[in-house]
DNA sequence: CTAATACCTCAACCTTACTTTAGGTCAAGG
DNA sequence: CCTTGACCTAAAGTAAGGTTGAGGTATTAG
């Protein structure tokens, strides 16, 4: 195995922590692009590692997959990404945390409120204020802000 | 439609703004238990658009169904519960957000760190510290922390 | 009494984010 | 050269949280 300028799927998997299968699925969502050997097989380049570990981070700060293309979409194209291109896609991650860090505070302000007056009982309940569900947790019954079926 | 002590599916789907199917399913995974009038109907306690809407809103908490049904359990069965059982529920959800406020704050300042050094690149990077990745948000490599399969 | 709703069950389908399996190929060491 | 481990693809499976559809029964308004 000489030290060369690109990776198999195995190693690029060791390094960022990932399993091999969820790499090819990254693939498979255009999150990543890897060039192949003559043989078929995956060649990974240095800078994807950046890339696959930005994922797992994204995710772990609770984007889907789906919001994560479209930051790295962001990404110039044709070169290799520097620092700076990182840190700026980053900054909107931070936004975004921050919103969510916001939107749950109130939630839980406003749940300091229900707990003295027990009420959990719709119109009159702040919580149930549909300005700001955190529809970024969990998943919820699907149409309850959308276009309801009536049975 | 008498106003009677109890109702029926279609009327507590639109108390509680969840959708038809949407308790018909609660129902099979134990988060409600109504009566059956005798043609075959779920008739609804009143106290059952509380329970009802105590779901909605832990789930735009960010709790799972299984979660919330375990939390539920511990409602008094055989009478129906008063407000300070609600109270002392809402308090264990109140600590949980709490913690995931405290983690994704964590998380933003370790991003910002980040955002000035453009690492991204694991062992030397804290957004990595595996201690309190925020599982609870998003879905995430299944097999990251667990007994990892190799290919 | 009858037609239109509303309700019932069961099974299949949907989305996200992967994992698993089956059947076969590539590459590196001896 | 040959074996072994890593890699390949495609398809099916998993889990959560519901939705949708088919085929049939209840209820209720007129």
């Amino acid at each position: 195995m000489t030290a060369s300028a690109t990776m198999s799927i195995g190693e690029i998997a060791d390094r960022t922590g990932l399993s091999v299968s969820a790499i090819r699925f990254y693939e498979t969502q255009g999150l990543v692009t890897p060039q192949r050997n003559p043989g078929g097989q995956r060649r990974f380049l240095r800078s994807d590692i950046r890339r696959l570990s930005f994922v797992l981070i994204a995710q772990q700060l609770g984007f889907s997959l789906d919001e994560i293309r479209e930051r790295l979409a962001t990404l110039p194209s044709g070169r290799t990404p520097t620092k700076k291109d990182w840190a700026k896609i980053s900054r909107t991650f931070r936004a975004a945390l921050q919103q969510r860090i916001d939107i749950m505070t109130r939630m839980r302000d406003r749940l300091d409120g229900c707990i003295g007056c027990g009420c959990l009982s719709l119109s009159n309940c702040a919580l149930y204020n549909p300005d700001d569900r955190a529809r970024a947790l969990g998943v919820g019954p699907r149409y309850l802000l959308g276009d309801s079926p009536r049975d």
